[in-house]
DNA sequence: AAAGCTGGCAACCGCTGGACG
DNA sequence: TCGTCCAGCGGTTGCCAGCTT
């Protein structure tokens, strides 16, 4: 369990027992006493005031990671799990950075997701996780899953945010590397008006702003938008404006225009038109993306595919 | 029912970069 | 400019609950 260990760069006068391994009630109330206190940082300081026998950074971690009282617990959403997926594809493994975009959620959540769900995928089908085959088999098979699932789902929050999503998970993949069959024009999703996102975003800030029992999740959810908006904003350049930019319905990424809408995220006929691959919707969508989330038989086939394309 | 296995997650470790003297 | 300290980041480890045999 715990153990206890001498500090390796104890200071001379005090050679303070260090412990080690999972926190105790008493520690926790304790980090959180002192820090209602004090405030957070100077943690090496807090370590040693608290009467905590903890390094700083073990002080910090407890608290960033667990402890915060805006820290969210329980299972990612699919919107989450979409974010993830897609700011990964663009940032690569900058937990930190990801985790800014996801209100509530650490960078060591994030992280441990990426390795125990999305990484175990990469390992069935026998795929470098940081390959860019995987990448595609991510957006090809998994995200249109997500979006299809998020738009399963009748709250109107999850609708706004599944169109959020639906921007942000703009290809990001160079278009050359798709298999021959695809066109840059199939590989979109497309969405409902952007009139209506447009909206829903204003009557959920009016919701928001005006009363007083918001659920948290709703909370949550724009907040999130807000976070979220700062990516297709990047993307369309010149845009000031993100509502502007959503009745617009229009935005430009790497050279390449995506029109509003075209979206379809719905995205039947966009996985259908995947390496002519028909993909079937049976388990995944019940399954609360657990292991049977992938169809490993198309999958395979998938893979194959992409190999004989290069 | 018990032993073994596996996956998920909390916590630790080592490195890096910024601030400051 | 150099050295030290500290916070933060990403990689890794190890515990444990739940599942399988």
């Amino acid at each position: 369990m715990s153990s206890v260990s001498k500090s390796a760069s104890s200071s001379s006068d005090e050679d303070v027992e260090l412990r080690r391994g999972p926190w105790t009630l008493e520690e926790d109330t304790l980090l959180i006493h002192y820090i209602a206190c004090h405030g957070e940082g100077r943690w090496n300081l807090l370590a040693k005031r608290s009467g905590l026998k903890r390094t700083g950074k073990s002080c910090r971690l407890r608290w960033l990671n667990y402890l915060k009282p805006d820290v969210k617990r329980g299972n990612l959403t699919p919107e989450e799990q979409l974010l993830i997926l897609e700011l990964h594809s663009k940032w690569g493994n900058r937990w930190s950075k990801i985790a800014q975009h996801l209100p509530g959620r650490t960078d060591n959540e994030i992280k441990n997701y990426w390795r125990t769900r999305v990484q175990k995928q990469a390992r069935h089908l026998k795929i470098d996780p940081n390959s860019a085959a995987f990448q595609e088999v991510i957006r090809c098979f998994w995200m249109p899953r997500l979006i299809q699932k998020i738009r399963g789902s009748s709250s109107p929050s999850s609708v706004i945010l599944s169109q959020n999503l639906a921007i942000a998970s703009r290809p990001l993949i160079n278009h050359s590397s798709l298999p021959p069959q695809v066109s840059p024009q199939e590989n979109v999703y497309t969405s409902e008006t952007t009139n209506n996102l447009d909206h829903h975003v204003k009557n959920s800030s009016l919701e928001h702003s005006t009363s007083p029992s918001v659920s948290s999740s709703e909370s949550m959810n724009i907040s999130h938008m807000t976070q979220v908006s700062e990516y297709p904003i990047e993307a369309m350049g010149n845009s000031h404006d993100y509502n502007t930019f959503l009745k617009g319905g229009c935005y430009n990424v790497d050279n390449i225009s995506y029109d509003m809408e075209t979206f379809n995220i719905s995205s039947v006929e966009f996985e259908n038109s995947i390496g002519g691959c028909h993909v079937s919707q049976s388990n995944w969508i019940d399954n609360e993306f657990g292991d049977s989330f992938w169809n490993m038989d198309e999958l395979w086939q998938f893979k194959q595919l992409q190999e004989r394309g290069t």
